[in-house]
DNA sequence: CGACTTCTTGAACATTTTCAATGAGAGTGG
DNA sequence: CCACTCTCATTGAAAATGTTCAAGAAGTCG
């Protein structure tokens, strides 16, 4: 639900390196794969899930916490494509190699499916799939052709839905990764930040807490 | 290919308003799918093949000419998210209605496959979904980190690749399609252009007809 | 409390867009 | 076949938007 601060909360009791605990049973999430045995990650801030060129040997749900999928360029610049949140599938890979980086936001409990050589799952894999093509899609036309505050807009309404249209909404991750999101620098994003609260669509309680005082202010914004 | 000039060439005869023609047999490309019966749908440039909000009924692969699928906003800005050429398959949904449209860039043949009520294709569907996947996440490190110069070369790469790597580029799209393929204004694309070109880095013969002289420059570019 | 990181704010700068005008190519009809 | 017209592309100058650089404030952690 994108709730967890990533410095803080500590909902779980997660080792400073990530530790791997055997959990076979189905936990408060219904399992989607039919995929043995699986494992439950705990990762703290920044643990990193998988790397970009390593073999794609599993599936990845997220329990609790928030996970960043990115990509760099040789200079370092940086695109998170997208954050996955509790109950969503991550990892699938078209010909069997990551293309992206995988990262915890925070500190986050994520379900691992170990997929047997030559498996098909395409049947689990299939809707997860057409649900991050289509985010990815419609982030394209927010980063292609929407201004600044048009994108922070989209960016908090999004994150409203997702965490069951709460008008309080928790930061899982900094600006920085806000930037990185939406294509924009921290100060872009800061400067959003403060001339919502200025104009009385947001409060903000640290920098991490926004609540949404007027979303259809916000909704107007993003046509 | 993209090779199919909106004016110039009409590698088909095709009635000014799409017919379609009953096509049960394979063709030069290997049907993708089981669903039958499928058909071929000739399309003149700007033809629309399906509709935001539509149902989705079909998937659809290029047999020859180039489609783009985009999104609009409520002020009419476009976003296109995709250009698919011979071969490439699209159309596939997340919940059985279209999220984008897709329109015909020029003289285009379009085989629709029919999908069965409750089909399971995924088998079929999921590397085409997977790849779309992996194409859309690039574009939006492109889009979200690049400038104009690094859009526009990794724009032109990309199509040389899918062209199979040939120097000479027939650009089926209008420098409005590539603006908004690549999140800029259509001055910004053509100014580019004029760069590259008085840097030796391409040549133009006409405006679609573009010739790769130093793609490592190109490739440098994009890091 | 103190050091560190993250966030905010300001000012100068760079890039891209907008507005406007011109140029080139393709199709039409005389 | 040529002139006309239309659309598409190019180019320039001004304006807007976002970035960069820099400093200071706020929040977090030991």
């Amino acid at each position: 639900m994108l709730a967890h601060n990533t410095t803080r909360s500590s909902p779980a009791a997660i080792s400073k390196s990530g530790r791997i605990a055997r959990d076979n049973k189905p936990g408060q999430m219904p399992p989607a794969f039919a995929a043995q045995p699986h494992q439950v990650l705990f990762c703290t801030p920044n643990k990193e899930i998988y790397a970009q060129g390593g073999r794609a040997t599993a599936l990845y749900q997220v329990e609790f916490g928030a996970v960043r999928i990115y990509r760099l360029l040789a200079d370092g610049r940086r695109q998170i494509s997208a954050f996955h949140v509790a109950g969503e599938v991550f990892g699938f890979e078209a010909d069997g190699h990551h293309r992206f980086f995988a990262e915890a936001v925070c500190n986050s409990a994520i379900r691992v499916y170990r997929l047997p050589v030559g498996a098909d799952l395409s049947r689990d894999v299939l809707p997860a799939a057409l649900l991050a093509l289509v985010r990815a899609q419609e982030h394209l036309l927010v980063i292609g052709r929407q201004n600044a505050a048009e994108r922070v807009a989209a960016f908090l309404l999004d994150l409203a839905a997702r965490q069951g249209s709460l008008r309080q909404i928790e930061l899982a991750m900094s600006r920085t990764d806000i930037g990185d999101y939406l294509g924009l620098t921290i100060e872009t994003v800061s400067r959003v930040f403060s001339k919502f609260r200025e104009n009385g669509h947001i409060r903000l309680q640290g920098a991490r807490t926004v609540v949404l005082l007027k979303p259809e202010a916000l909704r107007a914004m993003c046509a």
